[in-house]
DNA sequence: CAATAATCGAGACGGTACGTCACGTCTTCTT
DNA sequence: AAGAAGACGTGACGTACCGTCTCGATTATTG
């Protein structure tokens, strides 16, 4: 204990603490190996057992930096979305929104797709890890579509009074409960459709 | 071995088959205590060995009769879900989904909404589970739904040719978006909001 | 209860207790069983269930009649053992003995052996069993034996002080030992050398 | 399993494995407990989860170790007997031996007796467990035995032909079969006679 | 012949121990 | 001080057998 506060507090001091430094090497074969597991296994039995040995890890190294699952899984599934987002810009409302809708069900049809909707499963008892999500995948989102959607409102698109959070899960949400209770399939005619009959309600009065 | 498949082809003929017959009463307990711990524990720790103890039956009974978590699961939700659908019919379609959808979010935010996510985590890596969901829980109500709309139809509040699916996605979709991720508050308010605007784009053309 | 007592008032009685009489048959058949069970599996995994399905019994037919295992194996074991058992005479303790002894080691090797060690391990921790093992087995060769001896004094062979239990011990003693420690074989010349080692201690004196 | 065969690579190479070593305490504090609930018990309910939860060890350390019952009560037994054995030499077989057979009964007469008929029950199913009694326990003593009549054969007490495992057997023969048998009492008297009878007949011929 | 009584085969019941597995922590040596 | 390795105590898993029970069916005696 009294060791982890001398380096905590080296750190804090923005110096180096002494001893080994933390293994980089060791941190990315773990949250790399922790999406694959993840996306083969789903989250059911996601075993961090399995995770150190196939990082060839020390078990112990897993629980020093990520205090359990959801730590873990959050870390990880993080580490994967930095990638850009593309929310493009044609302007249409109706375009950029169906572009973008159907670059979501592009990505819950893939292999990550897996990987979120384990992160959706273990998020019901997990907060950490719900939030996570919201975080590093439902916002960043959503932030480019509040851009999308102000653009649509100073284009005379749409009603300048409209609830920009309704109508993204009106959008949004029909798309997470195929995904989720897969009563029916995620196709782009399903997107563009929906598009349509939802956006169809936001445009301004014609008089 | 033989026994049981004797047994077996006793039951497939209709016949009572012979040895001391299942104990309802045993059958029951379990049932209602996988209800009670789900509720209290969530998926991640509900542990059968609790639900055998709690329901002073051996856990061997349980083995036998369920195969596995999910099979137990899905049977004792079954089982909870048999009491009567109250769908109304004020010849408004609006009135009509708005009280269904309200209906649908006072579960959501009860005791029962925890079971109901517990089984929607479990079902992602569980394919009898989320099928069983969807057909002791989704369907039933959907099937309601759907006269809902048809009456809306014939009444002409509604469009003739809209995708009833794709319209009930729009309404529900967003409400289980809620309880999933919970990024957002689900109240009555919510529910109306949300009728407004998606009803708003399957009126009949004007003219 | 009160008809079990009914029962045994009228068997105490000697009449006819009342009801469907116990199936002989059954009866047999389970002891035929638990001797074929024994034989192949030792007492280690000797399993009533498996005795009741092998013999087409139910289970509670077994209990019903042996209060516990060694009660049922006692039982088997002594209705195996009541042939007749032959013991010579020929005129000599010495070709008597050997040849009782003889015998002795023919079952030990046999298929019947494996029932004798199974009783002897189990009685290890059943008073009854091992107590049973002793008068349908022990005690019936002894008789004979002290019978040979006796014979032996009477013909002048024998001392007239021996005390027959350490020599019969003698002889028989490192059969069993060898039987069941199984450091040595168990050949018709060591029972002969044997019978020549302990006999020559009991021969009168020469003056 | 990568890891496993590598830990024993190293062992077999006589260097130290990489891992936690195994633990001296909880090895002996199973083998210590095992000892103590075999001699309460008997083998018939020797329970694997009895020896973990009194040694304060989890079961899996246990059948980490001893792949089964058997195993685990040889060991136990093994480390038990490694204290001096004290075979006299008084210049005389009788007083010898005597001496060793009266060692003997009192084991057997002992709280250890239990263990040792405990083990030989066992064995009567498990050929390791046997084995493992005589090579612990049988031949260690039976050397010394040997010693003792080869010094009465140098000094001319006893036949320079004598079979020693005929003479031996029929000396520990009859005190096991008393002690597992259990028809007759293990008295140091016995004891005395046996050894009288037996001896006689070895001793060299008179002319 | 009907009523009563006890047994039968079958197999489910509440228990309990089994042997396995993953958890999260620890103890060693090496880097 | 962190690393890999792997043993540790803990506790749930799913299985198997225990001895008891509850069925309908069967087989005897009694009224």
């Amino acid at each position: 204990m009294r060791q982890k506060l001398l380096a905590a507090e080296y750190r804090k001091n923005g110096k180096r603490p002494p001893g080994r430094p933390r293994s980089e090497q060791a941190r990315q074969a773990i949250l790399r190996t922790t999406l694959r597991i993840l996306g083969k296994n789903g989250f059911s039995d996601f075993k961090i057992e399995e995770v150190a040995a196939h990082a060839s890890v020390g078990k112990a190294t897993v629980y020093r930096w990520w205090p359990n699952k959801g730590a873990l899984i959050a870390d990880a599934f993080a580490s994967s979305t930095t990638r850009k987002l593309r929310f493009p810009d044609t302007g249409s409302v109706y375009a950029d929104m169906s572009q973008q809708m159907r670059q979501l069900i592009k990505v819950f049809r893939s292999r990550r797709g897996r990987i979120v909707s384990a992160i959706l499963a273990a998020g019901q008892s997990d907060k950490d890890l719900i939030e996570a999500f919201r975080e590093r995948f439902l916002w960043p989102r959503r932030r480019e579509a509040y851009a999308t959607l102000r653009r649509g409102i100073e284009r005379g698109e749409l009603r300048k009074d409209l609830d920009p959070d309704l109508l993204l899960d009106s959008l949004y949400g029909p798309i997470y409960m195929r995904f989720l209770i897969q009563h029916d399939r995620l196709t782009p005619e399903f997107v563009d459709r929906l598009c349509e009959l939802v956006l169809d309600g936001v445009r301004p009065q014609k008089n």
